[in-house]
DNA sequence: GGCTACATTGCATACGTATGCAAGAAAATC
DNA sequence: GATTTTCTTGCATACGTATGCAATGTAGCC
């Protein structure tokens, strides 16, 4: 069991100093072509590739960002991390995976900062302005994606979320117009700010036509819940919504399937449904579900583009909460509005 | 900006040695009750946290394990995923995501060593034999997860994979004992080592019943190609097949869709659909595909326990090829046997 | 009390790298 | 050709921690 080559080790065969070795492996150091060479080619024959830690340990710079993720059952997450871990890839930086509930975040947070990450992406919770305090302390920035700081934000904390607010209220301009009379809401969990945003921008765009809520339900963003709800509030023949906002997709589903196979009604013409995120399911033949979309692409170049900005910066900058504006993706689970259903 | 506190701020503020400190915060080490307090006393004031890659400088482990994924679009990964970042957070375990297409995997993996990972988890792609010595001289275990080597097995390279072939078979088996008699086959990649498993296992158990294969067609894990090969196979009324075992199940989604909705097929009235994973999204009431189950839970089980024997053995120890138990789950895409049908 | 055994602590060093500094070499300028 | 400038290289040190070793203190035992 040999050990892994070190830099010392390919000094020697080289017949040069360490430092040489550490230059040609740095960007942007001096180096001659000729010793360029001959590093190199000791390099390889020994098999050697400088060890981060010790690397990270004198730079202060990991080229590791952290990602905290509740649960991956959430169908829109999978492409956020498959598009984020191959975009950070591409300017050397990797994605260290941390698996949390909402309660044991603190201390998540505190394991992330051992390993001196180069930043934070929170997906799955929020965070206590203590810890985000400590950050900030230590430089760490930190991105919220797709949620938003509970209280006041302190430190070095941004976010990126879609334009939820925007979204609720194209999506009821949208049902309106589609010459729904009783719209109903499928809420996710209370006390998350994209439930929050969603559902203000949809009383919004419903206030704005004359119309409020006709019925509400609690998902609590989980399907058994979901489903549930669409039981409570379809059950009775009598008076049902004839249309029905769910504040997610991964719920919309559900609720869809519980529509049509258990409670015999049809989409969309007994009953409109639509979701939000625009997960790839949503395409799928068998819901083409109308939903509003939470562009992955551009979150992820915003997500980086604030870790960047933190990077070069020496100092501290300013705390950021960027919208990424979305559409609404037509499908046909939605009766569309008339002019268009003349085409249609 | 302050930096984040060493152990030796802690040692200055609690008045004693820098090993002091470092012995506080290392499992089994020799620490007197007085020592102890006010050390944690001086640590929890700063907010010290040991700086992991010092410590893995120094004790030649990283406590982390390298994951190479293709992409996540396989729905099967994301729960991977999160079952093994959550299982081996359990015992101070994190994974560092890399993102390769097959080409690159070989570069991915060189990338990886940089980080001392204590075992590399391969889910994307096989290893090249070269590479796969490089890591075993490194004593770095890699895990094969539901893949085998390609070139015989050179180092310490193991690998967990679901019973493909016994899947395969078991398939074969239900579909002719439904009375299926021209049953076709949709393959995955075809030099995948899941898709030879799993298409053998198939046509041993048609032999054995005396059937073959009765047509075929390739949609290398793909949904797009998946779909046109159902066109290929379903498009023409005379003779076509009335079973199909599609060798993924996100393939097997997409093609029960075509059938459904392009095709204007019944589900399984027409033709029946296996498809084979398990993936969450089989179980949505509008898909109920029967499939063959590679268990989540047990295989990752397998994996972390064959990581876990590498880090303990100080030897290399031999590799190991684990083949985890599944079973047919049995729902509504495909007809059930006789004797079933007539409770159904 | 004298001895041994054991627990606790500090000192010093090592892990593998990057980088400031000075020295030397090479090139450029006059 | 002499001088200045630029480029290249090696030396030495620092990053933050773990751990062998020796030294000290404490208890146990007769």
């Amino acid at each position: 069991m040999k050990t892994q080559a070190t830099s010392l080790d390919v000094a020697r065969l080289a017949g040069v100093s360490q430092s040489a070795v550490s230059r040609c492996f740095t960007a942007g150091a001096s180096v001659s072509e000729a010793m360029r060479d001959k590093v190199q080619a000791a390099a390889r024959k020994l098999g050697y590739q400088p060890n981060a830690h010790a690397r990270s340990l004198i730079t202060g710079r990991s080229r590791i960002i952290g990602l905290v993720l509740s649960a991956l059952e959430n169908l829109y997450y999978p492409a956020v991390l498959e598009r984020l871990a191959k975009r950070l890839q591409q300017d050397g930086y990797h994605l260290l995976i941390f698996i949390g509930d909402n309660a044991n975040s603190d201390d998540l947070v505190e394991e992330i900062l051992q390993y001196n990450v180069d930043g934070i992406v929170l997906g799955a919770t929020t965070l206590s302005s203590a810890l985000a305090q400590r950050c900030a302390d230590a430089s760490i920035p930190v991105v919220l994606f797709n949620r938003i700081m509970a209280s006041g934000s302190a430190g070095a904390v941004s976010s990126v979320r879609s334009d939820n607010v925007g979204g609720g209220r194209d999506i009821a301009r949208f049902l309106v117009s589609g010459g729904h009379q009783r719209i109903a809401y499928i809420a996710g969990r209370e006390d998350s700010s994209t439930n929050l945003e969603r559902e203000r921008g949809f009383r919004e765009g419903l206030a704005e036509q004359g119309q409020r809520i006709y019925a509400r339900a609690i998902g609590n963003y989980d399907v058994a819940q979901a489903q549930q709800a669409a039981r409570d509030l379809f059950g009775q023949a009598a008076d049902r919504p004839d249309a029905v906002f769910v504040a997610g997709d991964q719920m919309a589903i559900a609720v869809l399937d519980t529509l049509r196979h258990e409670l015999g009604l049809a989409v969309p013409q007994d009953v409109s449904v639509v979701g939000f995120d625009n997960v790839p399911q949503a395409a799928w033949a068998s819901y083409e579900l109308t939903t509003f979309e939470q562009p992955v692409e551009p979150m992820v170049e915003a997500t980086v583009a604030l870790l960047q900005g933190y990077l070069r910066e020496a100092q501290t900058p300013p705390s950021r909460n960027l919208v990424v504006p979305g559409q609404l993706i037509i499908r046909q689970s939605a009766r569309h509005p008339v002019s268009r259903r003349c085409l249609a």
